[in-house]
DNA sequence: AAAGTCTTCGAGAACGTTCTCGCTGATATA
DNA sequence: TATATCAGCGAGAACGTTCTCGAAGACTTT
């Protein structure tokens, strides 16, 4: 079972040089001869020489790994997200080292807290629901690992973060409504006191005060982001006294259970109801009838946070930023009036 | 940015004992006195010590890393696996490095290659489309590291696989639409050649031949896996000289592309054509009506794949085997005919 | 001709761990 | 009393790489 790899050494012996020489023809530091240095990477070539990544992490304290840490990995959004950061990290080398928390707060830090850091360069982040304290990552960060967190953000620690436009998103989302007619909105989200789904009734509150419509507090909704959730939701919102006319949902899993419901009690989405989500999930298409939503750059999401990760390991002083990226309306059949 | 970690020599520098006891306290080796174990692993705690995989790696010669190599994951299928295989990878104290091909051979070969080898202990695959030359896995294999296939393997290899009962699922799914009255059975499948394909197709033609049905080659159709692919299969099969009164698609995806286009030729589904698909994906139950599927157990070939594997890592002589895991038909209004 | 500057390279330490070998002292056996 | 056995531990090499230091030789300058 022991199988040996092709090292530096045997390229050394091979050409009668030193192992130095060749780890600084295969780094193509400024002081080696191009001469040598061509001969050593066609020797390299030959023997099919791989790099030992821990031995250069050994010596170098570092892994070549990233880690993301994430609530679910089963729906759209965060899989595509999850595809971008494995784009621009496996471009650059890096690979990428997957955590699932299931959105449990009690798993979230057993592996922040077991997990072997050392392990690892970097780590992308979106919190789970209801995470309160956020020490144990704060703990990660002054451990010394950069973290970039994306989407669900700690607002309270210090470190990049990149985000969708929720708030104009949102503010978005609602003008489309009442442009086509709704006045009565109802906004169904996810539990209180993440920033994401604070921003966005942000947004859904200016967009109704600056058309001067009332917001009714048991038109807002607080509870999970799951399609179950949406159908409960929308259940609630049916036995209002006054129900309302349109219902802007957090994300589209929720706006599809919504209209399911709807549906169920035969209340026509478009005409009677008007109903817009967020994100555009493929599944908005396949719903009938479509859903209008608020598209959410997911790809590029993951793209920039693990271009941003990687600048806080490579560059000396890279200080934590935010980016906020554009989000855009989709406007479907669930939403129009004709 | 230099961070420094607890390591063996600090422990062992603050208890005056040499690493080489310190190592074997930790490790619980039998020739430790338990007195100084407890010492060590009460001090290990204090100083809260981390172990440099690095290290253990480079005399070990291993990672603690397995690596997943697939088409895509922004499907619940695939997603779904990854999931099962995180699962079980972080109770076993492994990470998971994932590598998308997005369904280019090109991609794979690359990823297979380039890859530095060495820093995967093993490897979980599912093949990309049309992968003609198996070469690249081969080598993999042959360079000392296990693989095991799940879902889409590749056949001439010689690693373990593990699969759902793709032909048992498809003979139910025929026989389901049989027993519902349908008899001109369409097929819509991927690209030739890969075997799960291959064996569901084989379990069509096997209730089709057992229920005296004939099979027309106009009623079998090869394409890609994507729900545009159903749509227009299904648009080909509109066209055909007697058309079919239902279809079997491969999986969910290309069901639903097929409903689409059904839908709007505005042909009833589950009276005028019945369509089954194979996955169980959500979005069964939200597109109307609803979607008759054969279940598969993705998160188990998730977990079954990620055990064998760790089986292959540690045992000395663990042979390759072949798992088959059951499918399962959950009846929806897409063929049911009242 | 002497001194200085470059360019290119080698020797050997270091990274944090495991592993092999052998030593010590205590106990058991002859 | 002498010898064998054994539990527990330490010294030091090894894993594959990078890094620091310095040396050799070629060339340039005085």
């Amino acid at each position: 079972m022991k199988r040996h790899f092709v090292t530096i050494k045997d390229i050394a012996r091979e050409l009668k040089i030193s192992v130095a020489t060749v780890s600084r023809a295969l780094r193509d530091t400024y002081d080696v001869n191009q001469e040598t240095r061509q001969l050593v990477l066609k020797k390299a070539e030959e023997l099919n020489y791989k790099p030992n990544f821990n031995a250069t992490g050994l010596v170098k304290n570092s892994s070549h790994n990233i880690g993301i840490v994430l609530p679910s990995i089963t729906n759209y959004y965060f899989s595509t997200v999850v595809t971008g950061i494995q784009e621009v990290a496996y471009a650059k080398g890096y690979n990428i080292v997957l955590y699932i928390t299931n959105d449990s707060e009690e798993r979230e830090k057993d592996i922040l807290n077991e997990l072997s850091l050392g392990n690892i360069d970097g780590l992308l982040a979106s919190v789970c629901s209801r995470s309160g304290q956020n020490d144990h990552f704060q703990q990660v960060l002054t451990d010394g690992i950069p973290i970039v967190f994306f989407d669900r953000v700690a607002s309270d620690i210090r470190a990049s973060k990149i985000l969708q436009d929720d708030y104009h998103g949102a503010y978005q989302a609602v003008e489309h409504l009442i442009g086509q007619g709704y006045t009565r909105i109802a906004h169904i989200t996810g539990p209180a006191g993440m920033l994401f789904t604070e921003t966005r009734m942000e947004g859904f509150i200016a967009a109704m005060k600056e058309h001067r419509l009332s917001v009714k507090d048991e038109w807002i909704i607080h509870s999970g982001f799951s399609m179950d959730f949406g159908k409960r939701d929308a259940l609630q919102l049916l036995q209002c006294k006054t129900t309302p006319d349109a219902i802007f949902a957090v994300n589209d899993r929720k706006a599809i259970g919504a209209m399911l419901t709807l549906k169920e009690h035969h209340i026509e989405i478009g005409k009677q109801m008007g109903i817009i989500g967020f994100t555009n999930d493929p599944m908005c298409e396949i719903i009938s009838p479509t859903l209008t939503t608020i598209e959410e750059p997911a790809l590029e999401v993951g793209r920039k946070s693990c271009e941003f990760l990687l600048n806080h390991i490579n560059k000396k002083n890279f200080p934590p930023q935010e980016l906020t990226l554009p989000t855009k309306l989709v406007v479907r059949e669930s939403t129009t009036r004709k």
